[in-house]
DNA sequence: AGGCTTTGCGCAAAGGCTTGCGCAAAGCAC
DNA sequence: GTGCTTTGCGCAAGCCTTTGCGCAAAGCCT
């Protein structure tokens, strides 16, 4: 290997001045700079971040929190986390929590031994017990996205869940269903508990009275999704639609729906939060809530560059809008 | 922060003496180790993971350098790496390829850069011009995933490709058909020219000649796919069935069909590489060849730890095999 | 009791880089 | 030509651990 030592040896100045040449940290007559990097170059050097991250107590590092639980929306939040902290010059570390408190805490726990210096995080439910006392202790920033906690002075980005919720079950109620049901997921999560207002908020803005039967628990899973819905279809007066709160349960939803032989929309609406890339060539396209989930994750990483920079600045959540893609699974006819 | 020297000075000791309770590097005489842990838990002592890198001379940190595309089989594959990785007690760095061999040679020096004591690479197209120079110059030990090159003598592991589409197209064949399409996907992978072999292979064991014109290139892409299969319904003599050879390509073919008002299985016969999890509710169910991504992963952290262990050892390519679900699409009657 | 092996620890160097401080040379104004 | 300000660099301490070497104490043998 070949170290700064070397490198000022070979052109005759000091290792400082490599160090500045390679950094950038002060002025180097361009004669002597040029002297260093040639005989960087001819040797073949590399930067040692490790020992960079020693000496100057600080590694460039960020860590990110979350499920790697097989979904989509993952992979595209961690597209845009990572490509905009690539733009800031920071490496990113990922953690797989497993949607679990406990593991999330010595996952986190984890993080912070390797000294990250920001954190960007997906709690889980019950985070807060487990998980927050171990960063309040700390002086290390955090960004939370995804399940947005109101209550919490901290850092937050995610979508515009009740919002989006409400426009599209406002469509449902505008095509003339009255009896809505809604597979809700994980009643821990902050964007369950946001959808389920938005659903509120469009019967309540319709006038409508919602009837508590027609809200099932599909635990944010296909297979509770399924359960969900059927119990839905086995009431006594059941729904003329559904709304599936997240892309989990509406592969749940529709499997029941399959297996129960019911056709839509025909006899049955249906919409969905998170769009899929197989949406469209469902028979019928499937009317779904598209969140900007690269989108969130590169504000995420914006907001922790602010916090690192000034730590005390005030707290920020930011709520990115959806998109409704309107297909045919609504009722509505196809378009084009 | 609270440094060895402190714990020590605290537990009347030498640094030296707490780095090996810390470790288990030596002995330690029971009571004084107890009094080191003793000085740890009160001061707060964490260890830091980075001096003991530079001390060290190693990191335990792997690197991962895939396409971040939005594609579950890599998330299924990063679930696999990671667990294992955790196991072993190294750390995961990720970068993403972008699928380009220049993106991915940049993204590479990057780990290098970071000194990571071990790769797991799932080369893009050109690898063997840009990437492949870099690992050769030096002795940092590497896997390939996926993309398996027979000519390469490197650890390599991935699927049973052509076997597994031998015997899907066998069973196409097996229910009739005689003109079958092949949705191909990029001609530079080598996972594209297996599948592509096993579809030579199945129509030779039959007897059958292949009509070139029933193989399309769909460039391994949704959109790809769709062109494709667009091609082959406007063949002159257009196939009864087709085979889609991955799950995005499958993606654009199913989009096509439906565009162009087919049913499958009726009018056409379909049948797809890689499971989706929503492969079960289509209407009809699709027959697929699901992939142990997970396993898949797990294994080249396995060949990994063994090179790291032993830079000799003969190289090693494992074929793990993949699953055929059978389902509707074939034209095969439901199961319960 | 004296010599020899264990057992237990400390010392100090090493690992590669950053950075505050201070010195020298160059540039400038008068 | 003198004195002052820039500009350019080097010195060496410091970041926190690891680890080879060697010393001392304790235990064993004869």
């Amino acid at each position: 290997m070949v170290t700064m030592t070397e490198v000022a040896q070979a052109a005759g100045v000091s290792v400082s001045t490599v160090s500045h040449v390679v950094n950038g940290t002060r002025l180097v007559a361009p004669k002597t700079r040029e002297r260093v990097v040639r005989a960087m170059r001819v040797l073949g050097y590399e930067h040692h971040p490790i020992a960079r991250s020693l000496a100057a107590g600080s590694n460039r590092t960020i860590g990110l929190a979350l499920t790697a639980a097989s979904n989509p929306y993952w992979v595209e939040l961690i597209q845009g986390i990572d490509g905009e902290a690539t733009r800031a010059g920071l490496n990113l570390i990922i953690v797989d929590t497993r949607d679990d408190a406990r593991h999330e805490s010595v996952a986190i726990a984890n993080l912070l031994a390797h000294h990250v210096e920001g954190l960007v995080i997906a709690p889980a439910d019950g985070w807060r017990d487990l998980t927050l006392p171990l960063l309040r202790d700390r002086p290390v920033p955090y960004v939370v996205v995804d399940r947005i906690d109101p209550e919490l002075r901290v850092d937050q980005v995610g979508v515009e869940n009740e919002a989006s919720t409400a426009a599209i079950v406002d469509h449902l109620i505008s095509r003339g269903h009255r009896r809505i049901g809604l597979v809700a997921g994980i009643p821990g999560l902050s964007t369950s508990a946001e959808r389920l207002r938005g659903y509120h908020l469009a019967h309540q803005r319709a006038g409508l009275a919602v009837d508590p039967a027609l809200i099932v628990d599909g635990a944010s899973t296909s297979d509770g999704g399924r359960k969900g819905t059927f119990a839905l279809l086995d009431l006594p007066d059941p729904p003329t639609a559904v709304f599936a709160a997240n892309n989990n349960m509406t592969i749940g939803t529709l499997a029941a729906l399959k297996a129960a032989g019911i056709k839509v929309p025909r006899d049955l609406a249906v919409a969905a939060f998170d769009d899929f890339a197989w949406a469209d060539l469902f028979s019928p396209g499937l009317t779904t809530v598209a969140q900007p989930s690269t989108a969130i994750g590169a504000r995420a990483v914006q907001l922790l560059l602010r916090r690192m920079h000034d730590p005390d600045a005030p707290p920020q959540t930011v709520r990115l809008p959806a998109e409704i893609i309107h297909r045919e699974s609504c009722g509505c006819p196809a378009k084009p």
